[in-house]
RNA sequence: GGUCCCAUCGUCUAGAGGCCUAGGACAGUAGGUUUUCAGCCUAUUAACCGGGGUUCGAAUCCCCGUGGGAUCACCA
């Protein structure tokens, strides 16, 4: 039974899009698999832990299709999923270590610490915990036993360490440059580095696919597994999306927040279809395909070590595609939520089939569709110097009995050779009067939509002085 | 700075020693369709980081350099 993870810490407002195309990866390899997905929260910080996070994080999870088969709201046999629930466990693997003289406990304060690695980067050294308390353990122990503020730090082995990665290969380092990790914090929390060995071993993971931000700690975590005498899972580190400057992907540059892409209108599976290319591409040089195509044919061994550069440029385009793969009256409904039921859905019904190839986003609709549902109140064109010519289409207008886009560019073309303008002068005009803008969908089309009255009505609002 | 990871068009990538005159997609450019903008169609610009090896042959394997990134907390 294959079982993946993510492991989240809820300290941002939402899921962070590399979040979500690592849980992409490990929701595929579990479902191709027909294993399972677990969504665990790494709470582990009360400082930096965002109010409402959780919940925002896990509801965009589920809302864009990574359903977890293990959570803290859907349960699970290794229920509780939440770190900050699991302290007492925790804390009895930690001190099984001091028993075992794999880790020791540790008084430092603070401000030690800090002098010390201060002392040791003058020196030109790397940080590194002196091991002041493990030669002095038997009077760290009784300050212990006096409830005396103290942390359990990993006894960190001389050795080489190695493993292998799925994705990067075997992997070597030596654990001179590794610290006594801390494991245990004086406020009975773990470190990541605890919790994620000791919940991976406990709930089963078969496959920890995580970002590549954890490379440099992975030794630690082995050295954890074989303090413990536990399995280590396969380990496969995916690369992180990036800026176009090559940085971590950051809110400077992008927005990172899953459902800032939502809101603008990105449907979910284009998000997805996108993410899904990052670091991966279809053995067809497909672009475009289904979630349950992806989990079909998505292999770990595929992926490619490079970090890409997250482009919403072609996630948009991407969206594109979707928009005009949807049936009108699917997307007349969603555009329908998407502006929370404001406009009438009859007449999105009425617009959908003009604008389905013209808008990228959702969002772009009402930029593009505003004057269906109000009468312009700014012109983009100066328009006040035709008003004779306005007052001419609305009479020409007026005379079309059967008011078709047909019949209307019928009359128009008439019209528009009276005026004595180049045709691309006259409709230019013409499209501003109806709409206030230069671009618009199609004139006829529209006019047809918005009927004979609101036409004439608006040729007419030209007209007055 | 130490350690680790990475390196093909601007971007996402294909490429597992000869199929490479390096392919596709986005973006760009030009043209066509046209009543604006899109869309669609056609064409087109553009890359193997550098240097050494190995080999009959290297984008592909090895080494060195360079560049980029990550990481070195009682943060994850």
């Amino acid at each position: 039974m294959i079982r993946t993870r993510i492991a989240p810490s809820p300290t941002g407002k939402d899921v962070h899009v590399g979040s979500v195309a690592t849980a992409l990866m490990n929701f595929a390899w579990a479902k191709k698999h027909r294993g399972k997905f677990v969504v665990r929260i790494e709470d582990t910080d009360q400082t930096r832990v965002v109010v409402g996070g959780e919940q925002k994080m896990l509801e965009t999870l589920e809302s864009i299709g990574l359903m977890a088969d293990e959570s803290p709201i859907v349960g699970g046999p290794f229920a509780p999923y939440r770190q900050s629930e699991r302290l007492d466990i925790y804390k009895r693997y930690a001190q099984e270590l001091v028993a075992n003289n794999k880790a020791y406990y540790c008084v430092c304060t603070p401000e030690r610490l800090d002098s010390m690695r201060k002392k040791q980067q003058a020196e030109k050294q790397m940080p590194k915990y002196d091991r002041h308390c493990l030669t002095h353990q038997a009077e760290v122990l009784e300050k212990v036993k006096k409830g005396e503020k103290h942390v359990i730090r990993l006894l960190m082995p001389e050795k080489t360490i190695s493993f292998h990665d799925i994705i990067r290969g075997d992997i070597t380092i030596d654990t001179n440059n590794l610290d006594d990790q801390v494991l245990l914090k004086s406020d009975g929390f773990p470190t990541y580095h605890l919790g994620v060995v000791v919940d991976d071993h406990l709930m089963e993971i078969t496959h920890i696919i995580r970002g590549e931000e954890w490379l440099p700690s992975t030794p630690k975590h082995i050295i954890l597994f074989e303090a413990f005498g536990w399995k280590v899972p396969e380990i496969a580190h995916v690369s992180v999306l990036r800026n176009p400057d090559r940085s971590k992907l950051s809110k400077r540059k992008n927005p990172v927040w899953t459902s800032e892409y939502i809101h603008m209108g990105i449907f979910p599976e284009a998000l997805l279809n996108y993410l899904a290319l990052m670091g991966w591409s279809h053995p067809e040089g497909k672009d475009i395909f289904s979630l349950d195509e992806y989990i079909r044919i998505f292999d770990l061994k595929d992926i490619q070590k490079t970090a890409p550069v997250f482009d919403p440029v072609k996630l948009a385009w991407m969206n594109g595609m979707y928009i005009r793969k949807t049936p009108d009256a699917k997307l007349t409904g969603q555009i329908y939520e998407f502006y929370d039921k404001k406009y009438p859905e009859d007449m999105i019904g009425k617009t959908v089939p003009l604008i389905k190839e013209r808008i990228k986003k959702l969002s772009d609709y009402f930029l593009l569709c505003e004057f269906f549902f109000r009468a312009p109140k700014m012109y983009e064109i100066d328009l006040s110097v035709k008003k004779e010519m306005f007052a001419e289409i609305a009479k020409d207008m007026e005379k079309i009995r059967d008011w078709t886009a047909d019949t209307i560019g019928k009359q128009l073309a008439q019209t528009a050779e009276k005026s004595g303008l180049k045709n691309s002068e006259f409709f230019m005009l013409l499209r501003v009067a109806i709409t206030g803008k230069k671009i618009s969908p199609p004139l006829n089309e529209s006019m047809e939509v918005l009927g004979k009255n609101e036409c004439c009505m608006r040729l007419r609002r030209v007209t007055a002085p």
